[in-house]
RNA sequence: GUCUCAGUAGCUCAGUAGGAUAGAGCAACAGUUUCCUAAACUGUAGGUCGGAGGUUCGAAUCCUCUCUGGGACACCA
């Protein structure tokens, strides 16, 4: 059903076989508008191989290019426009939907490869913020995709559990700390640990000291710190599990920070065999001057790992044990340059799967223009976010559909949707300026938006009683009113390849929002359920608007209910 | 200072392996429900695509310079 390949195949023809067909398919686009057609080809380029004016080619190709699939051929200036034959096409479409169900637009071109997914990633302890909410989202939607596209996701939770602020958090909880407090609300309370340490510090210096000296103890395996650490660790990922599962994310694996803790030694002595590692003021580094980078810190003067090594013992670790076709890493974009001196060290150790390696960078979520900080205190909590778009989500359906039957978990599917949607619509790089106003909107590009089109989809086919199972009903209108819609039905696939190969959601958030947009217009001009010969043709488009709905949905990881 | 990302309608953004008259949503204004869920639909208005050069049949898109804003840049992650 590719219907650019066998224009270019019958163009290569008539074009005496001079020009590839492939370089031919490349050349054809979509026409701004669809009154212009369905396909376009322009001929600019050709004046020179051809020397003819390229008004006149698009003529002379227009006369001879027939095609059963064609409706008409039309020239205007140096463009050739095809138009697609509605009927033919159209039943062709809905059919092939209608069959595939769910696997329609899938893709083979992943076919079995393993992709790790670095994502999500917060620090026990701390709150879930809104910045870790993109990367959760478009981590997730990203497997989703690459796995609509053949390969096989793996979604690794790299926690941050270690470090020394757990030596900090140790201390303070040792001076001021309550079991029962912690038990009751265990982030909250170890974060207000976590500041008072900072705020008592001020005074008294001394308590840096006995952070270290903890954090010391810890990595020494004392039996008192590490069952706290643990402890801490275990209520702070219980609360994080309330979170994901209201956003409906899982996760492979959750060998965080302190996994690494036993492999970087042998990071460390690859680099020495190979020669990488130099002194630098006390510090033992990587040179990447002809990277042009700035040198990456393996060890700090006191002989401590760092970051990088984490990272680096992390990406081998995930080779050796996944042997990824890809390996990805959902992480802000402010730290770009780790990234790019991650996988240059890599390269320079040998390991040319570090050009497998891709950092997924996104934009900040911002207040006020500026980056929120945890210790400000001004953070935004995506739990309230998510209750608040509960609550309005819930508001909305008294008022709109009291009689509904589940109301509480349409509620959350729309209002866990709006916030997910909202984060996936705009491309990944721009910076989000928090708005909750923005958040929760309902109307408009959003994901209520589009989960709302389904449920009127899905309306239409219960009220007509339609059979899924009927496939092949008869077809037999001109399919002029849903030609729109159709088109772009048969776009999904191209949106799920662009969507992969830019690990970018986005592409199918917008693409949804198409879908919905022309099956709104659709069901705005014509009466579906209209009792006439066509009216079977018509549910059998309905029906396939749900299809593709609710797959692009569940590609963004939003659930689609079918009423609200 | 170096690197990096961004700058398109009042606001939020699409459009960037060059193509036809630069598109949506929100907000504003005017409409649409005896009829399939009005969380919808129709229409009006709204633009020096940050600026200046260049490349060419053609530039929001590519190149150079420049302005503005965000971010990163050695012992945090």
């Amino acid at each position: 059903m590719n219907f650019k390949k066998d224009l270019a195949a019958i163009l290569f023809e008539l074009l005496d076989q001079e020009i590839s067909a492939t370089e031919l398919e490349l050349m054809i686009e979509k026409p701004k508008n669809q009154e212009l057609g369905d396909l376009a080809f322009p001929c600019f380029t050709l004046a020179k191989l051809k020397r003819k004016s390229p008004n006149l080619i698009a003529q002379e190709l227009s006369e001879k290019l027939h095609s059963p699939t064609f409706e008409k051929v039309e020239v205007v200036g140096a463009y050739l426009n095809i138009f697609l034959n509605k009927k033919t096409v159209s039943e062709e479409v809905v059919i092939e939907i209608l069959q595939q169900q769910e696997k329609y637009g899938a893709l083979e071109f992943g076919k079995g490869g393993q992709v790790t997914i670095d994502m999500s990633s917060p620090n026990i302890a701390k709150p879930f913020s809104m910045g870790h909410l993109r990367s959760t989202v478009i981590g997730n939607s990203i497997a989703l995709i690459v796995e609509k596209c053949g390969y096989q996701p793996i979604k690794i939770n790299h926690l941050g559990d270690w470090g020394t602020q757990f030596g900090k958090l140790i201390t303070s909880y040792q001076l001021w700390g309550d079991v029962e407090k912690v038990k009751q609300n265990p982030i909250k309370e170890l974060l207000t640990l976590y500041i008072k340490f900072h705020e008592e510090a001020e005074t008294n210096p001394s308590l840096e000291d006995q952070g270290r000296s903890w954090f010391k103890k810890l990595e020494d395996g004392d039996e008192q710190a590490l069952s706290l650490w643990q402890w801490f660790r275990d209520e702070s990922l219980k609360e994080f599990s309330r979170i994901y599962e209201l956003l409906n994310v899982e996760f492979d694996s959750l060998a965080g920070e302190a996994f690494y803790n036993d492999k970087m030694d042998r990071i460390v002595q690859l680099l020495e065999e190979k020669q990488l590692l130099v002194e630098s003021n006390q510090a033992q580094v990587v040179e990447l001057t002809e990277e042009q980078l700035p040198p990456c810190l393996i060890k700090k003067s006191d002989g401590a790992t760092l970051y990088a090594t984490r990272d680096l013992a992390a990406a081998l670790y995930r080779k050796e044990n996944y042997n990824f076709a890809l390996s990805l890493y959902v992480v802000g974009h402010e730290q770009s340059l780790h990234f790019k001196q991650l996988i240059a060290v890599l390269e320079k150790m040998g390991f040319d799967w570090a050009q497998k390696m891709h950092h997924i960078p996104f934009g900040m979520m911002l207040k006020d223009g500026k980056k929120m900080s945890t210790r400000k205190g001004k953070v935004v909590l995506l739990e309230e976010v998510l209750t608040e778009s509960i609550a309005m989500a819930s508001h909305s359906i008294e008022e709109k559909n009291p009689n509904l039957a589940n109301k509480a978990e349409v509620a959350k599917q729309v209002g866990v949707g709006a916030v997910i949607f909202h984060d996936l619509k705009n491309n990944r790089m721009n910076d989000i300026e928090f708005s909750l106003e923005d958040m929760l909107r309902f109307e408009g590009e959003t994901g209520p938006y589009v989960q709302y089109s389904y449920a009127r989809a899905c309306s239409i086919l219960r009220k007509a009683n339609w059979d899924s199972e009927l496939q092949t009903a008869a077809y037999n209108n001109a399919w002029d009113k849903e030609w729109k819609v159709v088109s772009v039905l048969m776009e999904f696939s191209h949106s799920i390849k662009r969507a992969c190969e830019n690990f970018d959601p986005s592409q199918v958030a917008k693409y949804v929002v198409d879908l919905a947009q022309a099956f709104n217009k659709y069901y705005a001009e014509v009466k579906i359920l209209e009792e006439n010969a066509e009216q079977q043709s018509r549910l059998a488009l309905v029906d396939s608007v749900t299809v593709v709905l609710k797959e692009g949905l569940r590609l963004l990881g939003l659930e689609a209910p079918k009423e609200m």
